[in-house]
DNA sequence: AACAACGATGTACATTGTACAGTGTACGTC
DNA sequence: GACGTACACTGTACAATGTACATCGTTGTT
């Protein structure tokens, strides 16, 4: 048994020199099972003996996304997430079998699940983008932890289907060619998820380090001063100036998104034109 | 002194309920000696006595890149750090009083420091603006770990300072405003830094989860199969088979920049555009 | 020669994910 | 009604992390 983990796990990590087993790692993945999980399928064939399960995958997860979003992803343990449903730190395995990386998989699903979707009929296609944008964007403000999720190889059950078939849906009409949709949606929700990224970490650098911006920047001002030729840095030292000490953080990300936005749609919007044209 | 440590920490993390002292956070941050640090100054008042140092700031902070650079930033611990240099864990903190948190600003400077920077004169402001994106693309791929650095509160080093000099430059001569150049340049870096993520992330998942894209699209293919509807999302399961399946995750990257980039230049062209007219 | 300052090191602790072995429970079959 | 089997649950254990603290050793100054 022991030999057949290690095994798997020396294929896993092929060139690894050392030949341990690494603590904190894979769990048992099986993308088989996790998507069973994610569509809530009863895959076993029926449970009839033995004890009735006390919880549900839907319990475990939803203690997962209360604690990720009232103290943040660190905060979200086997442990923690143990107690928040009153049972032992081992007997979350039972209905997550996949362990940590399953357990968030299927929180983001839930989480993209609940999103709302505003019927967008009547609307034109810049003010339907911008709503998915927004609609992202207020995702990220009320569940932070999802910004630092893994886009490639989602976790492919309901919640992120129907968003993704939504947000196509934005691009309906304008002639573009499936692989151009695909693309254009990407570079949109990049963008979000680059600018909700500053903002998240913006926000939280102030606790996590026991100092608000003013303060960084008045340090980092005066001691910079002593060290840094201005003549030499011209603009850096101006344009920094300028853009670091007027504003804090939070109002920052908010205009770097207004900001972003214009050009994405503008950049957009000549792709659609050149279309139409053709 | 354990008290002071403690005390200052319940101010750092004030609202917390808890008050033990957490593991793996904070060591000594101090602003003025990290400044001090990524500038190289000799700080203390001429060092005389007691043994002389057997390493430099530089050599700790290039073997850590080193090991970032071949094996992740997870392989970055005080403990390997120790070990490339030929030194115990605790050493480090001779030379990195700020822990590694500040070795962290310090790798980040260097690298900066060291990335070429061709002379743009000449050129104009789209060649500009996108050698500038394809420069930190090309230090992303030599140093993923980068990616994941904060880009709020950067270390304020020789490296950063002249790499944001440089890259405002780009933006010389459209008669754009000093914010509009800085919202600018975080906008072309942003798209940039959301590519890479993307692009570094999907590079590691083969690896990381034992599996080809190939395999897991084919695993995913099968059983959505037969849980979705197709009718009921049209878009999604036309558009995302042609998109997933079809290109490898590597590739798919590359064409996403070329994409993103074409329409940040067009959007950035309307701001610069609209600017020359008034 | 004694002292003071500073570099180096070993030990210790709290915290993480999860493998493994063991304990108890409830249903189906005899 | 007794029994066995499948399953839920739990406690223990381990390797790895960052770093506080106390100690030891080395060097130049007094």
């Amino acid at each position: 048994m022991y030999i057949v983990q290690c095994t798997s796990y020396v294929v896993l990590v092929k060139g690894l020199e050392t030949d341990f087993m690494p603590p904190n790692k894979p769990a048992t993945p099986d993308p088989a099972r996790t998507l069973s999980l994610l569509w809530r399928h009863t895959l076993s064939p029926l449970r009839t003996r033995g004890p009735r399960p006390s919880l549900t995958v839907d319990r475990v997860v939803e203690a997962a996304i209360t604690i990720a979003d009232e103290q943040g992803l660190d905060a979200v343990t086997m442990r923690s997430v143990a107690q928040a449903v009153g049972a032992s730190p081992m007997s979350v395995y039972t209905y997550v079998p996949g362990g940590k990386t399953e357990l968030l998989d299927l929180m983001i699903d839930v989480v993209y699940l609940r999103a709302e979707r505003p019927d967008q009929g009547g609307l034109g296609w810049r003010e339907r983008v911008l709503s998915v944008a927004d609609q992202n964007r207020a995702i990220y403000a009320a569940h932070p932890w999802l910004i630092h999720a893994s886009t490639s190889r989602p976790p492919l059950g309901p919640g992120v289907i129907t968003k993704y078939e939504y947000e196509l849906s934005a691009f309906d009409g304008l002639g573009l060619s499936d692989v151009e949709v695909d693309a254009a949606l990407t570079f949109v929700l990049g963008f979000v998820q680059a600018n909700a990224l500053r903002a998240a970490d913006a926000a939280a650098l102030p606790e996590a380090t026991a100092m608000t911006d003013a303060a960084w920047w008045e340090a980092q001002a005066e001691l910079l001063g002593r060290v840094v030729d201005p003549t030499k840095f011209p603009r850096a030292t101006r344009i920094g100036e300028a853009a670091g000490a007027a504003q804090g953080g939070a109002y920052q990300a908010d205009a770097a998104y207004r900001f972003g936005m214009d050009r994405v749609l503008d950049g957009l919007g000549q792709l659609v034109e050149r279309q139409k044209k053709v």
